[in-house]
Parts: structure tokens; C-alpha cells; sequence
RNA sequence: GUCUCCGUCGUCUAGAGGCCUAGGACAUCGGGUUUUCAUCCCGGCAACACGGGUUCGACUCCCGUCGGAGAUGCCA
């Protein structure tokens, strides 16, 4: 049994936290870089909480991220079932087990009012004092069908030390630990006894969380005691930030935008590249390298490269990893990925698409963006002749109007608008005038696209507008320079 | 409030006492290539939170201060 066994045990909400998925990542990557095995349990004790559908989200998204499971409820394993609801007696008779051994007691108190100064054994424990109660009392009061919890019992006393593979060694004083329920009054488990309980049976070698779960450790190594069970390796991470609008830092959460994995690929984020991404928030190859493949991080990846601060999330450089990603794509790949971003089905643009597409891959940071790049095909901006004016290519509306003058009539008569064709043209006037060849180019371009960004330059638009359209809006440029 | 953790460029990070006049990447600024936009190439700006120690020597070790975050739920 030396051999590494990692969980990921995410609950059913309906969507996957880019926290989460990082999570499920480093576990995923410390099993797969010690030959180890990656399970999947469903963390679904919370009836509240419970979303249909959201077992599929988790299952999509681990399986878009490349992140496959040996054991897991649709995989099986030989430590089921893998999903907690299903496990439901299992946690009771352990928590018995547990009040038996002295290491929990029935507590019959209401649920918390938060009543202020009551005296308490301990910060948010029973506000009673149910620990106190003899076995015959509790009998008594199970028997008259009172409404029960089992809490843990936690030592006033004392310090629990632990240590992590990340943050090393730590210590809590005992009694700031709250005596946290363990088995709630619908009989589902919490978090805090499920998790351990599961972890142990499971025979998981290295709890994976993030460090949110720091405080509260000391108590699940209570409970491993309490058992005579073995305490894992603890990997605790630390945390994803974001940064809102006033520049607050904190966990990051909805109102810092998309932060879940679904979000970021319906804004036009590859996988690969979110996957990329978050590999690097956190966590370090400790060389210079930022581009991996999933296999390759695997190869790479060290406990010691984990870091112990809190990261902020950053779309910026997402952005430009993502723009990596795309201009890596094969330019089939990107034409069929980027089309249904483009919306050009059923418009004249349609039969163009490759030739747009083959512009835009290496515009691209994020294919939603796409629409808005290619906006002034559809329709001709309303723009001011102040965009003929471009220092560089000594372009201004005086020339632009000589250029559009002299060129317009050739556009005419040609057969067949080619970029060759358009581009030859500029180069003759050039060539003719003496000037910068950018100065007929910048102006024909502009008289094209109605903007000084555009994806492709004037030769490239040309083709796609075609014959009639381009000579339209190169009129209108001149009458617009007259 | 209490407890815990964290603190290198704006951001992600390298740095495990002399290799650091602190390296890389994103962003930003400037230049070059390009038929214009982009790609690409080159360069600039930019950080060891602060104060005490320890040491011949501290970004690296210790203490304190300040700052930030997390926890304190019948949520996970």
C-alpha cells in the first residue's frame, strides 16, 4: 500500500470553480507523476445544495481537462460506492463507533440563533452542555424522540501539531477548536467527519485541498486518533484570488467574472490552455518553461513546486497563454473552432470563412473576441477621414485622395479582386509616385474598413468584401474625402 | 474579536547565506521586420513591506511591526 492514492471530491453545485479544477489537477498530477491512482468521490451531503445535472458538469469537465479517473462512481473501484448519500449508513455507524470510543456525544441543543454571550465549551460548540449528559440521560432523550447531532468532542486542552507538505509544520491550541457536528439531524454526515471517514476507507495516501482547510485540520487528526487510523500526507494549496472593481483582493468568487471552467470556454478559452494556466497559479517547474501539455506537467510536477502564498487569477495573461494555444491550432482546427463564434452562418460572409479564419488565427487572444473583430465586414463602420492621417505610412486625407483617385478607376477594371491584384495596383501607384508603398495601402485599407485595427490588410479585405462591395466603399471614401 | 497562514517587479514566479549590479513570463512603453493590422524580433521601465538582530556577509535564518488572506456553519 505505498502506492499514491489522490482524490478529487468536489460536490455537486452545477459548475467547476477554476479553484476546484486546480485542485483536482494537482491531485490528478501527484498520482499520475508517482503512478498512482486518481479517484473521484461525489461530495453530495448537502441536500440543500444538490443541483441535477451537476455530477455531469463534473464528469464534462474533468474529461475536457484531460483529467481521468481510475475510481470513481461511473468507473467503480473496489472502495464504493463513490458517492456519499450512498454511504449514509456507513457515517452513522462510525459516528456511533466514535461516541462509543469517547470522541463524540449526542447533542439534542436547537440549531444556532447566535445568541451572543452564551457560555460555551468552546468557541461555536454546543451551546448547552450536552457532552455532559450520562448515557442513560441521552438514552432517555433519543427514546422521547428528541432531535439529535453527534458533535466531536475536542480536549480543552492542549495543542495538535501537524504537518503539511506545503506549509510544514503547524500548531493549534486545542481549545479553539469548536466541538464541529459530525453527523447532522437528517443523518447525512458533514464535510468534516465524511471526509475523514472516506479518506481513511478509500485508503487515500494524500489528502489534495486547498488551504481553507489549514484551521480545521487538527480536528480531522482527532478523529484519524480517535479511530486508530493512520493520518495522511496533507497537501493543503493555497488560495485563488481575485480582484474586484475597487481593488479588493479576496477569494475569488463570481463577482471577480468567469471563473468557472464552463464560463472560460464559452468565452473562447481552450481547455488546454486554462488547464495550462492553472497549473502555474500556485505551483512553479522552477524553470523558465510556461508552456506544457498535460503529460508534460505530469513529468514535471513536484511537491516542492508548490508555493505556500495565495495567487491572484489573471485574465491578462490567460489571455495571452490562450492566443498561444490558438496559434499553435492547426489551421483546420481553428477554422472549424472559431466558426461557431464567428456567427457567420447564413450571411454573405459564410463563403469566406476560411479565408477570414486564416486571418484571424493569430489575431485571436480569446475566440469570442471574434465577432467584434470581423464586425466591419458585415457592415461599414461610420468613421471620420481623420483615419487616413498615419504618420508612418505618410498617409493623410490629401493623399488618400490621390491614391483613391487615381486607384479607384483600376479597381474598376478589374476582373477578379485578388490580393495580388489589389496589392499590384497599390505597388504601380507607389512605384509611379515615388512614395511609400504603406501610403496607398493605408489608404485603400482605411477606405476598406471604416478602422485603423483591422485583421488582414488591404489586399486581404479586398478578396473578401469582393469586387462590387470594395468599390462601394472606396467611393464612398473619396466623396467622403471631397 | 480570536486562531492560522502568507508577504520578491502592477500580476504569475525563480531565488533554499556569498553565483543577485535579483532572473523569466504577462501587462506596459519604445524600436525593428512586414504591403497596412497582427504575428515575429530587439530593447526600456519596474520588486526583495518595514525595523531590529544573528553573521565576515542576508532576498535568503531569528524576533517584532505593519499589511494581506483564510478559518471561526446541521456549506464544502
Amino acid at each position: 500500500m505505498s502506492c499514491v492514492r489522490t482524490r478529487f471530491a468536489p460536490s455537486p453545485t452545477g459548475f467547476m470553480h477554476v479553484g476546484n479544477l486546480r485542485t483536482a489537477l494537482y491531485a490528478w498530477l501527484l498520482a499520475r507523476s508517482q503512478n498512482g491512482r486518481f479517484i473521484l468521490r461525489i461530495e453530495d451531503t448537502d441536500r440543500a445544495r444538490y443541483v441535477d445535472n451537476a455530477v455531469e458538469v463534473i464528469y464534462a469537465t474533468l474529461e475536457r481537462a484531460g483529467l481521468d479517473h481510475d475510481e470513481g462512481p461511473d468507473a467503480g473501484g473496489d472502495f464504493g460506492p463513490y458517492v456519499q448519500s450512498e454511504r449514509k449508513e456507513l457515517y452513522g455507524k462510525y459516528a456511533k463507533e466514535l461516541v462509543a470510543r469517547g470522541g463524540a456525544y449526542y447533542c439534542f441543543c436547537e440549531k444556532h440563533e447566535d445568541s451572543g454571550e452564551e457560555e460555551t465549551p468552546h468557541a461555536g460548540g454546543c451551546p448547552g452542555h450536552c457532552g455532559e449528559l450520562s448515557a442513560a440521560e441521552v438514552e432517555k432523550k433519543i427514546a422521547s424522540g428528541a432531535p439529535w447531532v453527534i458533535r466531536q468532542r475536542v480536549p480543552r486542552d492542549g495543542a495538535t501539531t501537524f504537518t503539511d507538505c506545503v506549509y510544514g509544520e503547524i500548531t493549534i491550541e486545542n481549545k479553539v477548536l469548536d466541538d464541529q457536528i459530525l453527523l447532522k439531524s437528517d443523518g447525512m454526515p458533514t464535510y468534516n467527519f465524511a471526509n475523514v471517514i472516506d479518506d481513511h476507507l478509500m485508503q487515500i495516501t494524500h489528502v489534495v485541498r486547498g488551504s481553507e482547510y489549514l484551521s480545521s485540520t487538527p480536528k480531522y487528526n482527532m478523529l484519524y486518533r480517535a479511530f486508530g487510523w493512520e493520518i495522511p500526507q496533507y497537501v493543503h494549496l493555497p488560495l485563488i484570488m481575485g480582484r474586484d472593481a475597487e481593488g479588493n483582493i479576496s477569494k475569488l468568487s463570481k463577482r471577480h467574472g468567469s471563473v468557472s471552467f464552463e464560463n472560460l470556454v464559452a468565452e473562447g478559452y481552450l481547455p488546454e490552455a486554462i488547464v495550462n494556466y492553472i497549473a502555474l497559479l500556485g505551483w512553479s517547474p522552477k524553470s523558465d518553461r510556461e508552456l506544457f501539455t498535460l503529460t508534460e506537467l505530469a513529468e514535471a510536477f513536484q511537491l516542492t513546486g508548490l508555493n505556500k502564498s495565495s495567487a491572484v487569477f489573471d485574465y491578462g495573461k490567460l489571455r495571452w497563454m490562450n492566443s498561444e494555444y490558438i496559434k499553435a491550432l492547426a489551421p483546420e482546427k481553428f477554422i472549424e473552432m472559431a466558426r461557431p463564434f464567428a456567427d457567420v452562418a447564413g450571411t454573405p460572409l459564410e463563403s469566406a470563412w476560411d479565408k477570414i479564419a486564416a486571418l484571424l488565427q493569430s489575431r485571436t487572444e480569446i475566440l469570442s473576441e471574434i465577432p467584434e473583430k470581423i464586425a466591419f465586414l458585415r457592415a461599414l463602420p461610420d468613421y471620420g477621414i481623420e483615419l487616413f492621417d498615419n504618420k508612418k505610412s505618410k498617409c493623410n486625407a490629401e493623399t488618400a485622395k490621390a491614391v483613391l483617385t487615381e486607384t479607384i478607376p483600376q479597381f474598376a477594371a478589374l476582373s477578379e479582386f485578388t490580393l495580388e491584384a489589389v496589392n499590384g495596383i497599390a505597388a504601380t501607384y507607389a512605384q509611379k509616385h515615388e512614395v511609400k508603398l504603406g501610403q496607398p495601402m493605408w489608404a485603400i485599407r482605411i477606405a476598406l474598413a471604416g478602422q485603423t485595427v483591422t485583421p488582414g490588410g488591404a489586399g486581404d479585405i479586398a478578396g473578401i468584401l469582393g469586387k462590387e462591395e470594395s468599390l462601394r466603399r472606396l467611393d464612398l471614401a473619396l466623396k467622403k474625402l471631397n
